[in-house]
DNA sequence: CTGATACCCTAGCTGCCAGGTAGGAAATCC
DNA sequence: GGATTTCCTACCTGGCAGCTAGGGTATCAG
């Protein structure tokens, strides 16, 4: 696998706060750890990155939260998945330089050029591009029509989507 | 990162063959261990991943070594990265079903869907899609070509490594 | 035939860190 | 003021990536 269970368990966070706080309102990470089965303690941490990252917001004390700082439609999964792992690269040789170019550890001398550098950079961008593409208000509503053949869970379903009539905003 | 350095490694020896090899001739590990200063050992056991999955050949004892069992155009990345990592998957939960179609382990009742998976699903397919998309032969090339010094390097074939006076080979 | 070469197999080690626990302090509500 | 919930620091631990060790086996040169 490539992702961690950081990662894993933080964007379960995400949704069920996008989900539960639909007007926003602070949800208890203890009733998302019950209702996903997942270590409260644990979960702590990560919301403690999302938090960082200015994802999410919290009320202290009674009555408290955590709730989603933007609208479900305005986060991309780049934003959460890079809060919960740090700076997304394919490969440890492999990171981002400050300009935003892609370097190779490995690459010692600047005329001898790794051969592997252009397929860790091919597959960071689809990744980092379907990351971006997507927003968590995206599996929100991939949750909510039930039974969906795997052939519709391409990129392409964004175009006309029916409105559902949960809350009249 | 999210491969190991089983994969890093793996791929340069897969370029090395590829650049050394063109006419099909045998490399020996030492040689490739030596030059990219990878541990030996640690090299013939990822090595054997890839014969195992048909995408190198061995000839054994003297003047023996590894090379391609196909051109380095017929060679995808995702063969090579699937010999060595084993299946592709972005995350422990998520994993592809005999008939193709993608489970999420969490989802114990049919009824119950994962909200992440559409995610995990799309960040696998383009993983795949980019590393089905990316053979040998395009790594090969690339690091032939950027910004070489003036004529140091004929267009296709650069088979005529420059053999050291050291004694040995 | 003999030695050198290089692949091939099994086994084991070890430092690191993902994944989780523990416990208490601070803020907020009723 | 007590219940609630976030917030912070520290710690623990099993598993495994990454590597080492040591021998066995096929092949070739001379």
């Amino acid at each position: 696998m490539m992702f961690s269970t950081k990662t894993e368990y933080g964007v379960r966070v995400m949704v069920e706060l996008a989900r539960r706080g639909t007007p926003p309102v602070p949800i208890p990470l203890a009733e998302i750890a019950a209702n996903d089965g997942l270590p409260l303690a644990y979960l702590e941490h990560l919301v403690a990155r999302l938090r960082k990252a200015g994802l999410v917001d919290s009320r202290r004390g009674s009555r408290g939260g955590y709730l989603l700082a933007r609208p479900a439609g305005e986060i991309t999964m780049a934003e959460v998945v890079e809060a919960l792992e740090g700076a997304i690269a394919p490969i440890e040789c492999i990171s981002e330089a400050a300009d935003g170019s892609i370097v190779c550890s490995r690459e010692s001398s600047p005329d001898h050029v790794c051969p592997t550098k252009l397929l860790w950079t091919r597959v960071r961008m689809s990744i980092v591009s379907t990351l971006r593409e997507t927003t968590l208000a995206d599996l929100v509503r991939s949750a909510a029509h039930p039974a969906m053949p795997a052939g519709a869970i391409l990129p392409t379903l964004d175009i006309g989507r029916p409105q559902p009539m949960t809350t009249g905003a």
